[in-house]
DNA sequence: TAATCGTAGATAAAAAATATCCACGATTAG
DNA sequence: CTAATCGTGGATATTTTTTATCTACGATTA
């Protein structure tokens, strides 16, 4: 079992373009540069996400991505499912209703090890579902040793792009 | 996010194995051939949970599996951790160190993005762990239609092995 | 109108999962 | 004893998924 490491961009863009001056902008291009990767696949994600309504594309020669609603409404989980898709880890091939078979039960009845399997998914989920992004603003804040504080701001500064036009 | 398919084969085999007779065992050839895959290819993940403690090899003519402790003892948990692998499913490239960056924290403090996933994953464990393979038969047998019950001493008959002389 | 941006689809490269084979050592039924 | 059966371990091939990139296109706006 692992996750993506597209995953983990995500999480980093959307926890970026959190800290961004409302209105702002952050380009694809500026946030593919920062995690190290091609504008082309972080794109991919981005997209992503743009589609399941967690951020907003704005197009034009200033454009680029923001939140597409409020970093408390934004969850961990919504982004793992916007990137990875929402098929649960564990997919049942119905082995019990293989061949002569020692445990088998009933067809119509969901199959046992299947609903546990899920039912621990559903556990990893919600779990997902309590950590907003709001929530790990306010823990990075409390961490800030304020030393890296200086070259958040030089980032910004670069990067970001008003795009009040656009309104 | 995706859990390979020999998990579920994994744990099909381990159900099937205790429902064996006490002392008996069943080939690695008889699993394989009921789950439609290669020997050396279920071995593999039988091998894995011999040396986590699951399972038992025994060895000679009429050798074979079965399980090293009672049903009880085995949980859902600890056959995904054998055949998976114990690594959690997100690992944190340290994303956050990467240049200036707007929300970073102390290096020397855990990443809060890890932290949270890998505490959602705890609660998957967690749950996968509650799980015992009685249980798992405890259900099958509570659903169990008996139409299936005639294949299944079938199937016990034919592979099921008497390995009293290895004791 | 020309630069910048996102969109979409095709495509290539890398990694992981899946699956198989073979040579070896151990065990034990006959 | 010995030959058959079984698991062990390593090497290897195949397939699928993931990761990553490129190119052509359409939309927006300075």
């Amino acid at each position: 079992m692992k996750l993506g490491d597209g995953v983990e961009q995500a999480i980093h863009s959307v926890t970026m373009l959190s800290c961004l001056q409302p209105g702002s902008t952050l380009s694809a291009a500026a946030l593919a540069e920062f995690h190290g990767v091609s504008t082309s696949y972080l794109l991919k994600h981005l997209q992503a996400m743009s589609g399941a309504g967690l951020l907003e594309a704005v197009p034009g020669p200033k454009g680029g991505y923001r939140l597409a609603k409020a970093p408390e409404k934004i969850t961990l989980l919504d982004i793992v499912l916007a990137v990875e898709g929402p098929e649960p880890a564990f997919r049942c091939n119905e082995i019990r209703l293989r061949g002569p078979n020692p445990y088998a039960c009933k067809p119509t009845a969901p199959c046992t090890i299947n609903v546990a399997m899920l039912k621990a998914e559903q556990a990893y989920r919600a779990e997902l579902r309590r950590v907003t992004i709001a929530g790990i603003l306010d823990d990075l804040n409390a961490k800030d040793d304020g030393s890296i504080s200086a070259r958040t701001k030089a980032f910004l500064a670069i990067n970001e792009r008003k795009s009040s036009a656009s309104a």
